[in-house]
RNA sequence: UCCUCGGUAGCUCAAUCGGCAGAGCGGGUGGCUGUUAACCACUAGGUUCGAGGUUCGAGUCCUCGCCGAGGAGCCA
């Protein structure tokens, strides 16, 4: 029995193809090697597949070698009477997560799910593994799954997971670009504290300590001073030790901040971002929500106008439904909860007490205890996933937040520059991903939103 | 930091009142020409997280420790 291969580069495409191959005495030529996700188009071709075998079933005399590669999946049917003895049995000693290439004729069929499959006629082991493959075909716990997050991403359910983070990402830079938006990336390591001295990872910075960054809004105000409409996306850090489904210690923000936007105009950005966000995982990720089981007809709700609610209304909403949060302080994640459900899209919560908000937020015009801000908090239950603000743009009353809130002035010298030189009305606010990417999905934790979580006892893998 | 729950075969989990350590999946062997987390038969596989303690007898009860998860607070 032979294996052998040989490659050459197509002129056009650079993709090499297999100029022969051969196994067991059979030769095929020229056989272009293609991708799954294009395999509807090469019906009654001889193809080469390369990818991974992550299913095997067998009736005695027809193997069946479940095939993924990136773009797709697809069953290959191996016929003991059509390929030589020795290669039969070469394939019924595959381990799964093999990886192979594997030649054959594209046929379309009734029973395959997706319509296609291919007739193998050869088959190559780039490599067999020499121990089982840790994830099983049922269940797993948690901390297993965690611990193998290198090899869980490689389930459907986590594929589907990260083509609508792309998705999501994908689309809101598309959003922004074409309305204008400059992409103005922020600093990630940072001598000072963003919104407050606790949560900071603090870093060696060579003989003196930096933090990395919780926020790029300072920044990003800076840069809609420079130029109009800009926004940084990146990820960011708190050294908080939460242990919730919510919450990991790094994660990645969308950050839109937009000279001469007030308080509404900010409001209605974001309403359109959400939509547009929505939209798009509808249109383009259909296979990957039914693979996650998502209920659709949700998120088909998800259309403007979004409702508002000032905080002074929530407060008296939530007494009413039972919770004993009294005005002044901030919202749980329990009346996150209790809000959201009365509601069938995300709700703004606005004009929250200055006392619980941060020390760069307007203050209202009408009633100086509370400032300019709005949390959106998305619906079934799943929170805050975006909080923004109109920012202070006067220049003593900024110095005296400062003063209040009893942070140090130096540092914060190049902020308050923003506001002595050509002060601008402007607002912006953050978007968390992975909670927008959760939400979307219906999954049940955000940890399962990024390809490597970091929580406060994960750091591997 | 606080509250709650958990740790038993490679994995997911059972084990009645304190009384022989079990199943499914995975592994191995064999069977099956259309399987869809395939199925059928047989088979191997255990320091029950660790250290003490109670008891004739501890996976089970007690003490301490380690590890993890869910939640609270804080936030996106």
């Amino acid at each position: 029995m032979s294996f052998s291969v040989s490659y050459t580069r197509s002129r056009n495409s650079g993709r090499p193809f297999l100029l022969s191959f051969s196994l067991g005495g059979r030769v095929h030529m020229s056989v272009p090697w293609v991708y799954i996700g294009d395999l509807p188009s090469k019906i009654d071709s001889q193809v080469t597949l390369r990818g991974w075998l992550y299913n095997m079933r067998s009736s005695g005399k027809i193997h069946f070698l479940q095939l993924r590669d990136g773009t797709g999946t697809v069953q290959g049917v191996m016929v003991k009477s059509e390929v030589s003895e020795d290669l039969f049995a070469v394939a019924k000693g595959l381990r799964l997560e093999a990886s192979v290439e594997v030649t054959g004729l594209v046929r379309r069929d009734e029973r395959a799910p997706s319509g296609v499959e291919l007739s193998v006629s050869g088959l190559k082991i780039l490599q067999n593994p020499e121990s089982e493959y840790p994830i099983g075909k049922k269940d797993h716990g948690i901390d297993f799954l965690l611990d193998n997050r290198h090899l869980w991403l490689r389930s459907s359910r986590q594929y589907a997971i990260m083509k609508i983070r792309d998705r999501v990402i994908w689309a809101a830079r598309e959003f922004l670009h074409s309305d204008g938006y400059l992409l103005v990336d922020s600093p990630i390591i940072s001598g000072a504290a963003g919104e407050g001295a606790s949560g900071l990872f603090e870093i060696d910075y060579f003989d003196s300590k930096a933090y990395l960054a919780q926020t790029g809004q300072l920044y990003a105000e800076a840069a809609a001073a420079a130029y109009g409409k800009v926004y940084c996306f990146g990820p960011t850090f708190r050294a908080e030790k939460s242990k919730t489904r919510r919450h990991l210690t790094e994660f990645w923000m969308l950050e839109p901040e937009v000279a001469f936007y007030d308080h509404k105009d900010n409001m209605d950005l974001q309403e359109r971002l959400i939509v547009h966000l929505v939209s798009q995982v509808l249109e383009h990720c259909g296979e990957e929500l039914h693979t996650l089981e998502r209920d659709v007809s949700k998120l088909e709700n998800i259309k403007s106008p979004f409702p508002h609610l000032q905080y002074s209304e929530a407060i008296d909403m939530l007494s009413r439904l039972g919770s004993s949060t009294l005005y002044g302080s901030d919202l749980g994640n329990e009346d996150e909860t209790i809000l959201t459900k009365q509601f069938d899209r995300p709700v703004f919560i606005e004009n929250y007490p200055k006392s619980v908000k941060a020390f760069y937020m307007k203050e209202h015009p009408d009633n100086p205890d509370l400032v300019l801000c709005d949390d959106l908090l998305a619906p079934e239950g799943y929170g805050e996933i975006i909080g923004g603000s109109q920012r202070e743009d006067d220049y003593d009353r900024l110095l005296a937040r400062i003063r209040e809130e009893g942070l140090p002035e130096e540092p914060y010298d190049w902020y308050l520059d923003l506001r002595r030189y050509g002060t601008f009305v402007h607002s912006g606010f953050g978007m968390g991903i992975e909670r927008v990417v959760a939400w979307v999905s219906g999954l049940q934790h955000i940890r399962e939103a990024i390809p490597w979580p970091r929580t406060i006892y994960r750091l591997k893998p």
